[in-house]
DNA sequence: CCAAAAGTGTTTCACGTACACCCATGC
DNA sequence: GCATGGGTGTACGTGAAACACTTTTGG
């Protein structure tokens, strides 16, 4: 994976006190992080400062430390370098083509990484590297093998997004039900039926109906829902299986 | 992964060639093959002769090579370690536990494989290590957390059977089609009604039925079909999407 | 009063499911 | 001839998909 670099100073220091028999290839945590502003997918993504894909764009990773196992190091990565914390992440795939890294052997655990764009947007941006959102199907040349990682990382949200509650990753807490469908269209890639979407989505008895509705807007304000995940995880240790 | 042993001499060596800045945990290709015998499900385990867990059964799999994908390294311990080459396997998860080897830090890339067990039960057993077929839900202790991959495994087997052609990874190239009915089975955990099974597969279009009928039964010969996977693998391409 | 989106039912069709009997073969 | 599994068709119900108009609100 990425930044190679950053914990691993190279040939110019002389102290390499780590050795073993065999060598070993270098293990990082990268992720995939989709976020909705309500009309488009993004990724977030990371400009490098250093060799290799000096000042191309990366996927949000780093090195496995001896005291965490991927996921945790997916989600130090992100905290650190972009100040993501708490989100939705999963275990992607692991990419090890022998020359995924131009300069030596490195293994990637990808991850995926779902929020609501509209929460994080100031974080990324306050952050003090060059850390930003690209709509999903206008990014830039990225590095290593990070374009084929956003694939794969695509298709998995889309394959799963109807089977599995992870679309509400992508709203905010409180939202409305044309909110949820656009979430599912921009996923799937295809229009919606407005009036079957609804029926599915309270059919599943997993959004609750809020005492509230949406704010400024210049129509009809739609009623606020939210997703009744305390329900959900206790349908589900009983065979429940989510469908939208 | 497993025998960190065999290729680790340990301490008791001097020379540690392969020095770097940071520690790197090592890392694994471990495998769990699921052999069918048209009755029941078996996994395939080797018995550890070095520590730790010597003695216990485990899972087979070893190092990633330099110059190996990981999934390069699992088919080639499963070649050197059961003699079985050219069998269905796909990447499962990663799991980088901390503590999952007590000894040191290892990160395994698990991956499923699928056989048929009769076409490898002789060249499991002509194997100098000991390797044997274990019925799936009668397994012994395994070392690590090889149970955790095996019951992981086994759920994305069963998970996949319906929307994928893996079943047919289990059966004989030429198979009737109450053998692939009980694939489905055996792999789901429920009966299924003939009728509506044969009507299902052979409606998918990838059944080829043959001039050809089983041999030594004792009762009525049933046709032998086989499965089109050229079709399938053209189908595919065009957004075909398969489902028994 | 106009623009914009919220909200609401019914019909149709495809598919999943349940179900029972005759046929071919080997012993 | 009998035991064993092979092979076949239909009826019913559920759920997916198509489809249009009225309501509410802000400007």
């Amino acid at each position: 994976m990425s930044r190679a670099d950053r914990n691993e100073p190279g040939p110019g220091h002389t102290s390499k006190p780590h050795a073993y028999d065999y060598p070993r290839p270098a293990v990082t945590a990268d992720c995939a992080v989709f976020g909705l502003d309500g009309e488009r997918l993004h990724v977030l993504l990371i400009q490098r400062d250093v060799n290799p894909f000096r000042g191309s764009w990366a996927l949000p990773g780093g090195f496995v430390q001896e005291d965490e196992t991927c996921e945790e190091a997916a989600r130090r990565e992100l905290a650190e370098e972009a100040g993501l914390r708490g989100v939705y992440l999963e275990q992607l795939y692991t990419f090890s083509d022998v020359d995924r890294d131009p300069r030596h052997r490195v293994i990637t655990v990808a991850h995926v990484a779902l929020v609501n764009l509209l929460d994080y947007r100031v974080a990324a941006a306050t952050d003090a590297r060059d850390v930003a959102w690209f709509v999903h199907d206008e990014l830039p040349e990225l590095a290593f093998d990070h374009e084929t990682i956003v694939d794969v990382a695509r298709d998995r949200i889309r394959g799963k997004v109807s089977y599995q509650p992870i679309g509400f990753e992508l709203l905010p807490k409180k939202f409305t039900l044309t909110q949820l469908q656009r979430v599912y269209e921009i996923v799937l890639g295809r229009e919606l039926d407005k009036r079957n979407f609804r029926r599915k989505a309270l059919g599943t008895g997993l959004l609750v109906e809020l005492d509230e509705v949406e704010r400024d807007v210049a129509h009809r304000a739609a009623r606020l829902y939210r997703f009744d995940r305390r329900e959900y995880d206790k349908l589900r240790r009983r065979g429940f299986h989510f469908e939208i």
